[in-house]
DNA sequence: AAAATACGTCAGCAATGTTGACTTATATTG
DNA sequence: CAATATAAGTCAACATTGCTGACGTATTTT
């Protein structure tokens, strides 16, 4: 699992500016999609996560985007007012409102991760399945151990 | 080198969600450091970028960049002012300025390019040399075609 | 001599992050 | 039940870092 060996700092060097601009790249598409909403990354990033955790209450996603809750409710707010998001009481704890894609949100939710995800289809494609476990391995060693396990495993954040 | 294989839905937002997370968690550390010196993420690509470009014009780094010259300006302008990089007039040709680390602007560098090897080496290191090159395939082959030349070979981009 | 290039600057705007303070509901706890 | 904690919302101010548009100046190219 673990090698002793340790890279040069060209090879290193290398690394930072491939993942440099390959996320630049990568955001780029979905950037420019969101522009004819009037959107930008940040409605991007609720949308993705609230689909992604339907239900799911305002701190919970606070939680995963680590925003502060004024920054959210900006981008929340314009959301849930232009109809791409439903908020609802929590019957359970009447504290929490709970956060739903509507169809609306669903549709654009979808044409998003489709704008994202055939990029990456193609790169997975272009570099075979050996090397798309390799990406996966090393992303998910960056990841701050706390948030690793927030990535994955589809388990709803609904708290 | 290339598969039919298409990874599930599932796979793919697991992918996107790595890339969040990662990249996110990959820049925060040194923003951390940047922000003793009162600077942002915008100081540190511009230092980065001289640093790897030695006496690089503005243009050429604009070009890497890929920002307004205004944008630039206001970050160049600080580092230069402050003594972190150094401007002089092209010999060859006085319109330009070639832009240069200064000794200071060097060791901040150093610094924040350790601050983000340290992390990116502990996650190669845990992941293993295949993973490592699977990690930079997929990468490159997400950069946009224009771009890929400019990330690596480590030829300056002095123009 | 005219046009193109490289650089700089001023002014204003937008997106998205921050802090701090304060209010209103609702739930939990002593 | 009263006190406290939690969830959410709001108002205001500010910083960073992108953007556009409009000029000005020096230098090189045509």
């Amino acid at each position: 699992m673990s090698t002793d060996q340790t890279l040069s700092e060209e090879d290193l060097r290398q690394a930072l500016e491939l993942l440099f601009f390959a996320y630049r790249d990568f955001t780029g598409e979905a950037d420019t999609l969101l522009e004819d909403f009037g959107f930008g990354r940040a409605h991007h990033r609720v949308i993705y996560f609230v689909n992604r955790n339907p239900s799911i209450s305002v701190n919970g996603l606070l939680r995963i985007l680590k925003i502060t809750k004024q920054s959210l409710s900006r981008v929340l707010g314009q959301l849930v007012r232009e109809g791409f998001i439903d908020q609802k009481t929590d019957s359970h704890d009447r504290r929490r409102r709970t956060l739903t894609l509507t169809d609306k949100g669903i549709e654009l939710e979808s044409r998003l991760t489709k704008c994202q995800g055939v990029r990456m289809q193609q790169a997975f494609a272009a570099s075979g399945e050996n090397a798309v476990q390799g990406f996966k391995k090393v992303l998910s060693e960056m990841i701050n151990a706390e948030d690793r396990k927030r990535y994955t495993g589809g388990a709803p954040h609904t708290d």
